[in-house]
DNA sequence: GAACACAGCG
DNA sequence: ACGCTGTGTTCT
């Protein structure tokens, strides 16, 4: 293997000088806890190993350099982490994990990415290593090397196998851009994807600000309650409330309810369950528990990740086969509604709040190109009452809250698959709306006469499906998906498409702020929501900025609908 | 340590 | 009925 380890001023110079002429480069670092010490890269010809430690003076040249080149690496966003702070910042990213996600291979590591694609086997003992000391070895040294050169062979197959995937007819705009140009991509949720890297190290190097003092305080507080509510109840029936095994058997043969039992036998006392019960005092009582525990819960998981003022979750840019994100570490996209008021501004700023309204169908709407649909939505009309008066057939005026809420478990059914039994148990848990399965399946049908393209859909679907064991598709955007049940078949394609969506509105909103001089930073994505944080004096003009670049992405991602985005300027996560 | 139940979000 | 993550209990 041809590389050179670059120690010494002059030779450094003369390594950059090599790659001038390219348009991307490869790249890799390896770091120690707290900085870079080798830096890797090379064109097709040449791999330089450069020794920070050595040479901190290349943290400019690199700088300059990488300014104008694509970088194309394995899993960037931990490289672009630590080049951030050193004020390295690349002109456009192709990261080769981000393709073997794209691609659908099982595993996503450099090792099984190489050797899905490549065949070959390779030595990851080295990365763990010491890269503190004076003195690295020979083999550390071509291991760092070794890592560029395995993915400059990778990203040659992969560049080819994401290039056949299927054409799109939309997304034209997106081929004109610096990734698209830099690395030759052809397919929008490829170039959206790669771009998009850069995004989510932004994102994780930002973090979420909160209120430390409240969480405290309501820690203190809710845990004061929760202990008193456990006592008083085992006091009471000599039983843990926290078990569900022991509430189930409590409830069954001292209470003689008549509970159904879980998949394993066990008898069920989950929300949904006990909520029938709720006229029952030891019944809400429970449920009372369950509540503040699950709210206990959120504010310990929170406030084991505060630094000075923030938590730093990790993002996982694709972390749903969809292409939906993921948040962990804490998890940032399934805190309660009524507790995002726990996260505040810092001093002087303000967030930006903005989500799309109703987006799921929307894109259900284009996909199948039911023209019933379109239409309601060029209306403008709340189309989950429209639903309601045409399954129901009054006028839309006389249809009451809980005719509404049924006709919106319709319109979810239409995207999760709906069956007659799903939509009676849906209806009822998340609307609390009853409805018998005979008369669930009498407004399914009817729901399918009004919008013909999706029975259509959904028929084509199962017929497919009986064919064979699996259907491949794309998103609007050209992502790939393989499914191989009804239900994700009909479910993937529409939130995948909004996956799309969202990060190509992030990333059309960045480029807006750069070019305006804005200086918001992103703070969380919630799969059809955005959270900014920005200098109160500028608030106004991001969420503009915002809500321009999530309408204009949706002009690109849907043809037929309209795409409307709500925003509010506010202090902490809430509306208003 | 794995599997399950439960609960929060879109 | 689709997609996630975190916590705690129970089973092995």
């Amino acid at each position: 293997m041809k590389y050179e380890y670059i120690t010494d001023r002059s030779d450094l110079a003369k390594a950059l000088s090599h790659l001038e002429k390219d348009n991307f480069l490869f790249l890799d670092t390896e770091t120690t806890s707290d900085r870079i010490r080798l830096f890797q890269i090379g064109n097709e010809e040449e791999i330089f190993v450069i020794d920070i430690f050595e040479l901190p003076e290349a943290v400019e040249l690199l700088r300059d350099l990488l300014s104008k080149k694509g970088i194309v690496g394995h899993n960037l966003k931990f490289d672009l982490k630590f080049m951030y702070p050193l004020g390295i910042v690349p002109y456009a990213t192709f990261d080769t994990m981000i393709g073997s996600y794209l691609l659908g291979f099982e595993r996503h590591s450099l090792s099984h990415v190489a050797e899905t694609l490549l065949g070959y086997t390779l030595d990851k003992s080295y990365q763990l290593s010491d890269w503190s000391k004076t003195e690295l070895t020979k083999q550390q040294i071509e291991y760092a090397a070794t890592d560029v050169l395995v993915v400059r062979e990778l990203f040659h197959r992969m560049r080819e196998r994401l290039n056949s995937l299927p054409e799109v007819d939309r997304g034209e705009e997106l081929l004109k851009t610096r990734t698209a140009r830099v690395f030759g991509l052809r397919n929008p949720a490829v170039i959206v994807e790669m771009a998009f890297v850069q995004e989510v190290a932004k994102l994780e190097m930002s973090g979420l600000p909160v209120d430390e003092g409240e969480i405290e305080r309501l820690s203190k507080e809710f845990d004061k309650k929760l202990q008193k509510l456990i006592m008083d109840f085992y006091i009471k029936h000599r039983i843990d409330p926290m078990s569900p095994k022991q509430i189930g058997s409590f409830l069954k043969s001292r209470l003689g309810l008549d509970l159904p039992e879980t998949q394993k036998g066990n008898i069920s006392t989950d929300d949904k369950t006990l909520s029938e019960f709720a006229h029952i005092k030891e019944v809400r009582d429970i449920l009372e528990i369950r509540r503040m525990k699950k709210a206990l819960d959120k504010l310990k998981e929170l406030r084991g990740f505060i630094r000075n003022g923030r938590v730093y979750p990790e993002f996982k840019q694709i972390g749903a086969v969809t292409g939906r994100m993921s948040s962990s570490n804490p998890n940032v996209q399934n805190i309660p509604r009524d507790m995002r008021s726990l996260f505040r501004a810092s001093e002087g700023n303000m967030f930006v709040i903005a989500d799309f309204s109703q987006i799921e169908l929307r894109i259900a709407a284009e996909y199948v190109k039911d023209e019933n649909m379109l239409r309601a939505f060029r209306e403008g009309r709340d189309l989950h009452r429209y639903t309601a008066s045409l399954v129901l057939e009054k006028p839309e005026e006389e249809i009451t809250k809980e005719e509404r809420q049924l006709a919106k478990a319709m319109n979810f059914g239409l995207i999760y698959g709906i069956s007659a039994r799903g939509l009676s148990e849906y209806a009822r848990s998340s609307y609390g709306v009853e409805l018998e399965i005979e008369a669930a399946d009498v407004f399914r049908k009817k729901f399918f006469r009004f919008f013909p393209a999706f029975r259509e859909w959904h028929d084509s679907v199962k017929s497919e499906l009986k064919e064979k064991e699996e259907i491949k598709g794309t998103t609007l955007l050209g992502r790939p998906y393989r499914a191989t049940t009804f239900t994700d078949a009909v479910n993937y394609p529409i939130q995948g498409t909004g996956a799309d969506l969202l990060k190509l509105a992030v990333l059309m909103f960045d480029v807006e702020l750069r070019r305006k001089g804005l200086d918001a930073k992103l703070v969380n994505l919630v799969h059809d929501e955005i959270v900014v944080e920005c200098p109160a004096e500028q608030a106004e003009e991001v969420r503009n900025t915002l809500e321009d670049a999530m309408v204009k992405a949706g002009h690109i991602v849907l043809k037929h609908v309209p795409v409307e985005a709500e925003s509010v300027v506010s202090e902490s996560w809430t509306k208003g």
